[in-house]
RNA sequence: GCUCCCAUCGUCUAGUGGCCUAGGACGUCGCCCUCUCACGGCGAAAACAGGGGUUCGAGUCCCCUUGGGAGUGCCA
């Protein structure tokens, strides 16, 4: 199907600070239906306010937009490369009548809006530069660099068939002549937008609800340039946990933030693509499921929250269930990061298999892991004090005499001395395996008691059962 | 102020006029499992903002109220 296969989306964020958690989620449902419909998705720069954009935003995008794997289908597009191209049109659209020069200062500007708003009205341009039939125009002040107006349709409606909000009617009364081109000759984002979409068949915008006000201005430069406007799909806002308007306090962080959480590109995207859209009630999605459902039918017109909760949930599923070599990489990178040194602990893989069942995120899964990879600091007070009583030390020993002769470290076989102590005893497991765990790990949290010696090690084992034998005599001596 | 948008458990949502004494998920609480922490299993509490219509029948359609949000820039 033609129609299908040329469907183009595009991504559009202006670089004026990181990825976003609310720019993800409109990359993400650009991109699915992009791939639903086999067509492509583009990423495109909209730098055109030279004043805050910074190479360093547009490096952070992209370096969100590749941990999330949403890759554009096309070399990115910069507007700032396009001024000629934007230029042009506006040219045409002086000659053919559809655009205007106005003389108005800011000043003048600013008067007419204060006005306005003292009779409680909209504040809006009042056309005095537009040209009309038989209008008699003031002479142009020469002391005043002109900015170009589009002269938009004073009558009629412009109709939005927004593909997520359904039909939306605007008043053409209602909207004025916006400007299009600065008075220092740079082009303005409502113009460049079309200019844009057009030039690059761009088929289906999607894009943050903040937007609709901004899409029948659109429509009628689309209109007055004899293009067809593209298809709209306007995508509620993500609010912090607490109602409000995501901000730096609250939620507002970027994506790689949440790779410094502990999240996983796939967990991310995975809660993103839930957060105001479904598909019954299924939780869960692969990439692939994700592009065959995603639709804009089932996606919500109100604005959701930003839930940490389950954001760790969606996350802990994934890392107990994501292929190995997935979360290898992104669990090394947080061990690193913590600067340990991982040549003389074990693989990763064994530990990811350990931990993941009691770990919400890598970081979390990483600082669990620590004492695998570093001698220990000192013991938890509290579960010291619990654990390494006096009478523990002789079971201990007894356990560190019956480990070390053993043939093989297999964690079998380290279970099988552990229990053997305990029964010897007539101890319940937990008397036993607890102290242990307090000796090796430093505090009574870990997996279970032969993975985690196991996972440790031979050597390691011994001496921190040893020391920590030592560290009770010397305490109960003090006493 | 004006224009536009939104409204189901605390949260994300199912629901497209009868299948709804409103379903699932996160979270919360209880019980079970258990060497710790978890995982897992079972169970519980928890919502159609309010008021009018339309209809044999409304969470679902219409209107109003209330409450939220966005826009109203020579920002995007």
């Amino acid at each position: 199907m033609t129609a299908s296969s040329s469907i183009i989306t595009r991504f559009a964020p202006s670089p004026t600070g990181f990825l976003h958690i609310g720019g993800a989620r409109t990359a993400l449902f650009s991109y699915l239906v992009a791939k639903r419909h086999g067509g492509r998705f583009l990423l495109r720069i909209e730098d055109t306010d030279r004043e805050r954009s910074t190479q360093e935003a547009v490096d952070a995008i992209f370096e969100g937009m590749d941990w999330l794997g949403l890759a554009s289908d096309f070399d990115p597009v910069y507007q700032t490369q396009r001024f000629d191209r934007y230029r042009e049109v506006i040219a045409q659209m002086l000659e053919a009548g559809t655009a205007y020069y106005c003389y108005c200062t800011r000043e003048e500007l600013d008067q007419m809006r204060n006005e306005q708003m003292a009779r409680k009205q909209k504040p809006r341009y009042d056309g005095r530069w537009r040209p009309e039939p038989g209008k008699t125009l003031p002479p142009p002040p020469d002391d005043v660099p002109p900015v170009v107006r589009f002269r938009n349709p004073t009558e009629g409606k412009v109709v939005i068939n927004d593909l997520v909000r359904g039909q939306i009617v605007f008043d053409n009364g209602e909207l004025d002549d916006l400007i299009i081109a600065r008075a220092d000759g740079t082009p303005t984002y409502n113009f460049c937008v079309v200019i844009d979409d057009w030039d690059m068949n761009v088929t289906h915008v999607v894009r943050g609800d903040d937007h609709v006000n901004n899409t029948p201005r659109q429509i009628n430069i689309f209109q007055a340039l004899g293009g067809t406007p593209p298809h709209y799909a306007h995508v509620p806002m993500i609010l912090g946990s607490d109602g409000t308007k995501l901000s730096k306090r609250h939620g507002a962080l970027g994506v790689m933030e949440y790779r410094a959480m502990g999240f996983l590109p796939e967990a991310m995207l995975n809660y993103l693509v839930r957060l105001g859209w479904s598909h019954g009630d299924q939780e869960l999605f692969t990439r692939d499921e994700m592009i065959a459902k995603f639709d804009f039918d089932h996606v919500s017109s109100s604005p959701s929250r930003f839930d940490m909760e389950k954001a760790y949930w969606v996350n802990h599923q994934y890392l107990k269930t994501a292929p190995l070599e997935k979360v290898v990489p992104e669990f090394e990178w947080h061990l690193q990061r913590m600067g340990l040194d991982l040549s003389g602990g074990p693989g990763l893989e064994d530990v990811i298999v350990a931990q993941r069942e009691r770990c919400r995120t890598l970081l979390e899964m990483a600082e669990k892991s620590h004492f695998l990879y570093a001698e220990l600091s000192g013991y938890d007070e509290k579960d010291a004090a619990k654990h390494l009583k006096p009478e523990t030390a002789e079971v201990l020993e007894a356990l560190v005499t019956k480990l070390s002769a053993l043939p093989e470290w297999q964690a079998e076989a380290i279970h099988q001395c552990v229990h053997a102590v305990a029964e010897e005893r007539e101890l319940k497991l937990g008397k036993v395996a607890q102290p242990i765990r307090v000796a090796v790990v430093g505090m009574a949290v870990s997996p279970p008691i032969d993975q985690t010696l196991m996972l440790l090690g031979r050597t390691r084992t011994l001496a921190r059962l040893e020391a920590a034998v030592e560290h009770i005599r010397n305490r109960s001596e003090q006493h």
